[in-house]
DNA sequence: GACAATATATCATATTGTGATATAGAGTGA
DNA sequence: TCACTCTATATCACAATATGATATATTGTC
């Protein structure tokens, strides 16, 4: 099943945004997802491989990332299995960051001492 | 049990980190939490009891979140139950907050398409 | 008083997230 | 060749988080 309206995706689960996010970057294998939403939240995010594979699984299922086939992925390692993110995935990532970026925003303003 | 360390609560449970966001715009009553999160998300995030009030539970275990007692708090309605955040509480929100900007940041400048 | 809206609370369940463990290929150096 | 580590995918059992439904009682309005 694959809805197609990517506002009703949101709020969108944290780890699968982690991972919509570490693919922005460009198609990639399992295990360097893993790495890069490690690395890129300077280890605050730490994914382990049981919901890194468990919501990669999601996400395809959801329609919002795919598998490369053969002719398409890199030939470096057999056992790497390569993802990008399909059209749908782009729009639900981009709606769920300006969703974040609203929220953040006036987290901000909230926080910041009153001026008399 | 109360962490002192803010980062040790990064990253935030989605649930938490609305609750939190909501009462930074001042000490607030359940009720009226639910309906913060819902109006200032346009009605994206919908919040029902049961998420409102095991995640205040939680907040206040955690020490993010505090009830004011009957000396402090507005004798408006005699049901209404106060809520506030604790110093904690404040510098974890702003913690969360930070992390949620440079991952939409980093989000957005990926998205955006690369120029030649 | 009747009624709708407000307000808090909890149960049972669903969804999401995780540590631990398993398996095996790839790279390195002796 | 062998031993060893790192890479890579996968899944199990469990924990944490989230939610719809329901219950109960107070408040405000007519």
């Amino acid at each position: 099943m694959t809805k197609s309206d990517p506002s009703s995706f949101l709020p969108l689960p944290q780890a699968q945004f982690y991972v919509l996010v570490a693919l922005t970057a460009g198609e990639m294998h399992g295990y360097a997802i893993m790495q890069a939403v490690e690395d890129s939240s300077d280890g605050i995010v730490r994914m382990g491989p049981a919901t890194l594979y468990g919501t990669l699984k999601r996400l395809v299922d959801f329609g919002l990332a795919e598998e490369l086939d053969g002719s398409q992925s890199p030939e470096d390692d057999q056992r790497r299995r390569y993802y990008r993110l399909t059209g749908l995935g782009k729009q639900v990532c981009s709606a769920e960051s300006t969703r974040l970026s609203r929220l953040v925003n006036r987290t901000r303003s909230n926080l910041r001492p009153r001026l008399a």
